[in-house]
DNA sequence: AAAATTTATGAATCATTATTCAAATATAAT
DNA sequence: ATTATATTTGAATAATGATTCATAAATTTT
């Protein structure tokens, strides 16, 4: 029998984001993402079942990768509130820091996921879960500000991040990724810590 | 002559807010905004170009009203940066709050918009700049930290209350506007000002 | 009340692309 | 070397929906 030659799955799937980030997902042809992935179309729909799927698991490996990430960080108990934001601002920004259509794609194209119910998103409610559990924890010994409201904290500041992602993943040079980051946590400490 | 009857272009541009809030640029028929705006679809024609016109109509008018109201704001000396901050986040809020849809297409079709540098876009950067300018008061009058930068500060809140708007716009209960409006304004105040 | 002019209609057109599938190709097994 | 099986191809299909435009309707002017 013939043999799977190259990486043709993984190939596809960075063409797609890099098609999606430059077209928007309406826009990306499949025509567009075989050429990138030096396959013919045909192919695509050997690895994927459709378009739709090849958003889908774009977002599927990031939501599971973050996902992985703050589950071992949660459960760290040497660490307090303070650190623990700290390294989440960090944990978003190293994974887009190398993949600036990743993260045109992630800010941009999520809602096009969300909107059909059917998809699985459960790495994503995995991580907001997650991640309110450590500011939960924060009220609860007073490192954060007990007025605050916990799901208006958690959106606003993932919505500050998604945003100045959008704008870095444009144009790199006109607010470098590191003057976000620290800005970013500065913001945040001072904002939201007690 | 015949004389137009009834307030057909401003049925159909609310029509097109509602189809595109609802199905997302792309997904929204025409035929279904004629339909919402009691109009034959021959009639969307003669109101507006076509299906991305009435897109960016949209959005001219809403950084169009945005831009008048902060420019007024911007000038008056009675106020500090302080107040300006707390009537900019009340402006936003203000706008979307009896218009959910709109704050839908606001959030999520934005991007469609500003990917055609032919639109005229105007409003949104005549709007930016101002906003700027009144970060830039702070932090010569040092009410705001001068260690933070403009620009990040600016699209961190604007994302912020981007992400917040598109929640409460799909559900209103989760997360009532005058709990995000308290808090918003909590945490840029404690973030940003000295 | 007929002509002129503007506004409104919606079936037909037209272009675009995602998806399919019959044929071709490459490798492994015998 | 031949057969069997898995992989790859890309032209053809099929569906969709934006846009057009010939026709009709409503109102005003003469």
């Amino acid at each position: 029998m013939r043999v799977k030659e190259g990486t043709k799955e993984k190939d596809i799937l960075e063409a797609a984001i890099k098609v999606f980030a430059q077209h928007s997902y309406h826009g990306a042809k499949m025509s567009k993402i075989a050429e990138l992935a030096n396959v013919s179309i045909g192919t695509l729909y050997l690895y994927y079942v459709n378009k739709e799927d090849l958003l889908v698991k774009v977002f599927e490996n990031l939501w599971k990768k973050l996902y992985v990430e703050i589950e071992s960080l949660a459960m760290r108990e040497d660490l307090g509130v303070t650190e623990k934001l700290d390294y989440l601002i960090d944990l978003f920004f190293d994974i887009f820091s190398n993949n600036p259509d990743l993260a045109t794609v992630f800010v941009n194209e999520q809602h096009h996921v969300m909107r059909n119910a059917e998809v699985d998103v459960m790495y994503y409610h995995d991580f907001m879960a997650k991640a309110e559990l450590i500011i939960i924890e924060g009220i609860k010994n007073k490192s954060i500000n007990p007025n605050l409201n916990v799901k208006v904290l958690r959106f606003f500041i993932l919505g500050g991040i998604k945003l100045l992602l959008d704008i870095w993943a444009k144009e790199p040079k006109l607010v470098p990724l590191s003057a976000i980051r620290i800005n970013v946590k500065t913001v945040i400490k001072k904002g939201i810590l007690n």
